[in-house]
DNA sequence: CGATTATTTCGATAGCTGTCTATGTCTTCG
DNA sequence: CGAAGACATAGACAGCTATCGAAATAATCG
């Protein structure tokens, strides 16, 4: 594959500087972010995200998740498949299984991103 | 129109509890906070949004949104209906002109539920 | 009232997306 | 090696969505 050497994931791209409301958005800044949250606007990759982000250890194995829906295990796999690809999780595998791991940084600066904290 | 007679906009039904990585989604909830994001996860309304909270006085008219675009008016009026109707735009119409305003309440309880603030 | 201007609504279309079944890959175990 | 299990990929399909141009609505102005 002929890539950057570095390679940085779409989160890590994204996330950055100052709230929505500070300052208009740059277009080039809105297609980094969008994606991301993309990729979370959806009630069963927001479940897939919680589930892993809550779970014992921080990491969860797709026959841990798969159970918790209704769905075909390929359609988790898919979901999953896009959660990691726009950099809100990692995945790893360990012998038969693959284990994924929220990306809390990813959310913390999207949710930087979008509001200031509550207070 | 027979609606109940406290009408919570999406936004407000959905904003709410505990983040993501604390415990798990419930689907209900789940099904609730997606279409936030769905409004929000497109790089044309994420800049609306942002044009819209950062502008001066904290609202913006749709002829101060359009020329920020390379795209037609009906889309960007398409875009703001959407972010109106997902309650993240709060809409007046004064005279000729219809001024949208960024509800940041709602905005504020996404991203807490999205991520615990970066420390 | 008629013209003009700001904005929305309508109808159409191309492209994306969530889901499924079927199949492939890789690892372990006997 | 061969079978079984965990997960991913491929291909197909229905439903959604971003966009446009055309037309409707609504307010102002002469």
């Amino acid at each position: 594959m002929s890539k950057s050497l570095v390679v940085l994931s779409p989160a890590e791209t994204a996330a950055c500087c100052s709230p929505l409301s500070r300052e208009p958005l740059s277009r080039a800044r809105a297609e980094q972010v969008a994606p991301l949250l993309k990729a979370l606007a959806d009630p069963v990759r927001l479940r897939l995200m919680s589930l892993v982000a809550s779970h014992a250890g921080g990491e969860a194995c797709v026959c841990d998740l798969a159970d918790a829906f209704d769905l075909s295990q390929p359609t988790i796999s898919h979901h999953l498949k896009v959660l990691h690809e726009s950099g809100l999780l990692d995945r790893e595998k360990r012998g038969v299984w693959v284990y994924y791991r929220a990306r809390t940084t990813a959310l913390s600066s999207l949710a930087a991103l979008i509001g200031d904290p509550v207070r």
